[in-house]
DNA sequence: CTGAAAGCGCTTACAG
DNA sequence: CTGAAAGCGCTTACAG
């Protein structure tokens, strides 16, 4: 019990394909053609054999088979978002979408840290993966992997994708179009927008999708984009300031750059008596749930389908290792609406 | 470029010893043993060696060592925590300690259905990994893992730990005293303690830790603990509560079971004009950064350490593989209180 | 239909 | 000091 028996890992001997052989008289290539259903044999043969390994808890030990098939069933996941919101369902969208493909995937942790990446990559080609998702937290920035120096199919998630390369983002500018649609469906006609800051790829891309939406339904702008922190502080203040005129011109609806953002300034608006949705209608954006459902009132917003993002990269990887030919470049996935409360009800006339 | 070039996998032929020893015109086992540095031979052969294979750019292919070893330097993270926030400061601790020693960890997402982790547990012990950590979200809860079923070390993080197994939890009683230790530094006299559901195990060690440092400190226990949702509409609705008698029967400080109840509780009692920490001194639990930073004013909160678990378990789990004697039983971690600005500053006299 | 042989890429006693 | 042989656990042509 306990100590001693935790340990022994190296008595515990599994059963190998020879046992099998053994156990049922037959060759070693004679039991690994029956368990792999090739070659022509008695159909009685191959069943007595199956049944042998079945009794004895037989399972092929993956490695060896590896060796022989130059392939390993494994894939390497390299992140640089450890703390973040992204990478957990883009792993699991991705890990369950291999599990069931028998592929595993190894979780590296990188810290944007070059050497890290590096000692990561190495490890990876040393376990002879069959290729590497890299996924990041912006989708402007690339990673620090070496491509050149890697020697295996790649595929970027949520990540900026260099030339002649893989890579899967959501579609930033059709979610902030879809939602800035609802709003005008709503009946909302003075629509503003509270966002990230300039440098990012998604606050040029959600901007233009507002911009659009707004275009195509002939309404103005309500003033230029709002752009600071990711942060509910950045959000709150932005909420004063655009309830700070009289009614007449403050906006009746706010597309809000993520839900952080939207979070504050729902609390400012609430806050100073403005109600939401009644007066001013809020969207967010990223569906991170946990905020999401705790404003109050809780928060329609547009979904990344993270989880999508990383079960599609996953099942491309998985035909570049095939061989089978993909196109090179950066695809866009659809993000979704997720209508909750802070918009109020469909309008009753939408023109 | 593009598709084809993608694709060709198998294309590239990576340099194994054989060509390694050709080069240096040595057999495959003088090579191997100047690779690695072991029995006896001219220092001037080993260098050379050792040089070519540099220049070939050699790496020596992990699963042909693994096959030989018997140790494929591989571990399987199970978890059934997909979404929360448990498992990836768990994981990326558990990842950065075991990528310092060249082992890999394959993440596994299973979601509480015994068959996923049946065929999860499946595909680990086909890849061969050398154990297993079993990572869950209740310290209370034992995940469905057949154990009679594993022939391995396994080790379990923030979940229970069956009879003879080795766990790790943080030391959630400790944590929850040493949080209620510092308000009575500070002066604070009254203190409420409002929590999750009864149900859960922490709940009850976090209410003990309460209960004991106000026994130290010979202070009335304040009303019974208020137990419900771990949310912020929760802690919203208790901080209502907590503030409807007058002012002499208020608490003076109320130390929340996590940081979405403190968060809640705050801006509830901030809506009523209360002051944190001048009025109400608040604790929370958990230092989830997102939150703790972006209630007003920041939070002061219990962090549980899990990367620093993820790092003990992962490296339990290694010493467990080398045969080393490991007891049995499940470990408490210390919690850290992370001091940030909801309990006002250290009190001027602390008796 | 079945089995001996060669091989995947590496390591480790064991002779020379 | 160096190399041939056997082996890790499996698969796949290739003869019988």
């Amino acid at each position: 019990m306990g100590a001693a028996s935790a340990g022994r890992s190296q008595g515990i001997q599994r059963t190998t394909i020879k046992d099998v052989a053994l156990a049922a008289g037959v060759s070693v290539s004679t039991a690994s053609k029956a368990l792999n259903e090739r070659g022509r044999m008695t159909l009685e043969t191959r069943e007595r054999i199956q049944g042998i390994a079945q009794k004895l808890g037989f399972r092929p030990n993956a490695m060896a088979r590896a060796l022989v098939h130059q392939r390993s069933f494994t894939l390497g996941l390299l992140t640089n978002d450890t703390y973040g919101r992204f990478t957990l369902p883009i792993a699991a969208g991705l890990s369950a979408a291999m599990a069931d493909r028998g592929v595993s995937v190894f979780l590296c942790a990188i810290d944007d840290d070059p050497e890290r990446v590096r000692l990561n990559v190495e490890t990876m080609e040393d376990k002879r993966v069959d290729g590497l998702v890299v996924s990041g937290k912006r989708i402007d920035r690339v990673l620090p992997v070496d491509l050149p120096a890697v020697h295996m199919p790649v595929v970027y998630v949520n990540a900026a994708c260099p030339p002649g390369a893989i890579g899967f983002v959501p579609d930033d500018e059709g979610g902030a179009h879809s939602a800035v649609a609802h709003l005008v469906s709503l009946g909302r006609k003075r629509i503003a927008h509270v966002t990230g800051p300039r440098g990012f790829g998604a606050v040029g891309l959600r901007e233009k999708g507002w911009l659009r939406a707004l275009s195509e339904a002939s309404l103005p702008c309500f003033g230029a984009a709002l752009s600071g922190e990711w942060s509910e502080g950045f959000g709150y203040e932005s909420g004063q300031r655009l309830i700070a005129n009289r009614e007449a011109e403050r906006p009746d609806a706010i597309f809000c750059g993520n839900d952080q953002i939207a979070r504050g300034l729902i609390d400012a608006l609430t806050l100073s008596g403005v109600r939401v949705p009644e007066d001013i209608a809020v969207i967010g954006f990223d569906n991170w749930e946990i905020f999401a459902t705790a404003t109050r009132p809780p928060l329609t917003t547009v979904d990344m389908g993270l989880k999508e993002l990383g079960r599609q990269a996953g099942l491309t990887l998985l035909d570049l290792i095939d061989g089978k030919p993909v196109e090179a470049g950066q695809r866009q996935l659809p993000c979704r609406l997720k209508v909750r409360q802070s918009c109020g009800s469909e309008a009753p006339s939408a023109d």
